[in-house]
RNA sequence: GGCGCGUUCGUCUAGAGGCCCAGGACGCCGCCCUUUCAAGGCGGAGAUCGCGGGUUCGAAUCCCGCACGCGCUACCA
């Protein structure tokens, strides 16, 4: 029986779910999964100036679109609670005190002002910065009298001899000189605390055995561990993942658009899709496998095999396994979505409620031809509206721009669907007339279709042509053949 | 500047001394199929494993140095 796991995800609500929240909580959620154990999801709130409302709701959509469930948090309670930071100020506030009264930690009154020169003067000399230690040694008796009266923060007083050694399951052991390390704030002069504080109560009294965060936190290690050790408890294991990075190589930031989870969803990714790219991004199950369901990552999934080094966020990627998993879904499920990416960006003036049988025949058309569901309403479009313009050369494009040819089909095809009796109008007298150009033309087909399929859909690249013409209707195919033909005299 | 982490095809990665003159996937290119576009099938190009030393009969794999990139360096997380 291998001993039950406990790890967290702790986002700030402080804007949308990021991708790179995502994948953190996903190998969390699967670490998990594969080990037997909770998933507690807090929220650290304790940032009151970067609090954004709507990123809670944010947060749990995002993580509930991959599957990803908690066993305790804010909206599901537990025996651990509460799971918002801001409402477990007592519990920081003592946890600070035992730290001061153990001379672990000490009140600071340096404003801000002088914090920032002290800074700037640090970094001019090129020297490390850091606090320099100005309130340190302030007689307890003195500070506590001070504190009374003047703002102040509370500082945790860091051991500056020897080394501190991480363990990291990731990247095995990793040595921070104490020297080099400063006394930082643990407790807010407004009475928050900072992660720090907050972290080490929190995890502690949550019984969390498991850190599994991003790598920018590698760097601050050294003051969890000397904090749990101050505490006299015994510190969680830490993962640090790779960063989620650029193109540029940088760690990818809201600055860089495209980061916030619950957009991919919106502009139909799949959830599929989404898992499989981000299990694969600093993870790997072999050399061979490539795609991989949700429940079989829950039940692989292995921290030894995440790998140190930072990847690439490459969409094309993405891409390529949303239509993948478009492809791989079953045809009644996919005829429902399509039915509701339609109605949601078809434009108002098409008919609503959509005809079933309508989407029923479209629906196959389009499944392996599209990569994001937002792309779908496109490529029908021409069905319910009237054609925009579109440019000549569009017509001419992929016949070599002969101008001549283009001409010569589109006549044939006039006279081919003027033809079909309207009683008798469908797919297959629409594709045995459009057909028979072949011999009118003595072409094949393939050679100067691309000019009908721009005549009716206006792009070179859409749906198949005989069913898109039946679905047309006798009339507007002609229009539309013959506005074609007027562009091109 | 300091400290830390990282470095295998364009990208994500496999690789834990000989199976590797390096495997898979995405992307790219070509062919086939075909009513355009896709999808699908088949094939191809693509990595002197960051550089330089060492250890070893043998190194992508171990050691040392260097370079480069990134992260952290807040009373933000």
């Amino acid at each position: 029986m291998s001993a039950s796991v406990r790890t967290r995800f702790a986002p700030s609500p402080t804007g949308d779910l990021h991708i790179g929240g995502l994948r953190t909580a996903l190998f969390q959620w699967a670490f998990v999964q594969a080990n037997g154990g909770q998933i507690v999801l807090r929220i650290e709130d304790t940032d009151r100036d970067r609090y954004a409302e709507g990123s809670i709701e944010s947060i749990y959509e995002g993580l509930r679109w991959l599957g990803i469930e908690w066993d305790e948090g804010p909206d599901v309670g537990g025996p651990h609670g509460p799971y918002v930071q801001s409402g477990r100020l007592d519990r920081y506030h003592a946890a600070a005190a035992e730290l001061r009264a153990r001379g672990r930690a000490y009140h600071c009154f340096c404003p801000p002002e002088r914090l920032a020169r002290l800074r700037k003067d640090q970094e001019a000399d090129r020297q490390p910065t850091g606090y320099d230690g100005r309130c340190r040694d302030i007689p307890v008796a003195v500070a506590e009298g001070r504190a009374r009266s003047e703002p102040s923060a509370v500082r945790f007083r860091m051991d500056r001899s020897g080394v501190t050694t991480l363990s990291d399951l990731i990247r095995g052991r990793v040595t921070f000189e104490n020297a080099l390390q400063d006394d930082f704030v643990i407790l807010k002069s407004g009475g928050f605390p900072t992660y720090h504080l907050a972290m080490l109560v929190d995890d502690h009294e949550m019984e969390i055995t498991h850190v599994i965060r991003a790598e920018e936190w590698l760097a601050s290690a050294p003051r969890h561990l000397q904090l749990y050790e101050a505490m006299g408890w015994s510190p969680p294991r830490f993962a640090h993942l790779p960063l989620l990075v650029d193109s540029a190589g940088r760690k990818l930031s809201k600055r860089d658009g495209d980061v916030a989870a619950l957009d991919y969803r919106d502009r139909g990714y799949l959830p599929e899709a989404m898992l499989n790219f981000l299990a694969f991004l600093g993870w790997s199950l072999d050399d061979k496998t490539s795609h991989i369901s949700r429940t079989e990552f829950a039940r692989v999934f292995s921290l030894d095999r995440v790998v140190p080094n930072p990847a690439f966020f490459d969409t094309d990627r993405l891409d390529a396994l949303n239509g993948h998993y478009i492809r791989s879904m079953p045809s009644a499920l996919w005829r429902e979505t399509v039915a509701t990416w339609l109605d949601r960006d078809l434009p108002r003036d098409a008919p609503r409620p959509l005809d079933p049988v309508l989407v029923a025949t479209l629906a196959p058309l389009l499944q392996e031809r599209i990569v994001r569901l937002d792309e779908l309403a496109g490529l029908v479009r021409f069905l319910f509206d009237d054609l925009p313009d579109y440019p000549t050369s569009l017509l001419v494009e992929r016949i070599g721009g002969d101008v001549e040819l283009a001409l010569r089909a589109l006549d044939a095809a006039l006279d081919a669907v003027e033809g079909v009796d309207a009683v008798a109008w469908g797919p297959a007298t629409v594709e045995a007339a459009l057909r028979s150009l072949q011999d009118t033309l003595a072409l094949k087909l393939r050679k100067f279709v691309s000019v009908l399929y721009v005549a009716v859909m206006g792009a070179p690249r859409g749906i198949p042509l005989f069913e898109s013409v039946a679905l047309l209707g006798r009339e507007r195919t002609l229009a539309r053949l013959r506005a074609a033909r007027e562009q091109l005299t």
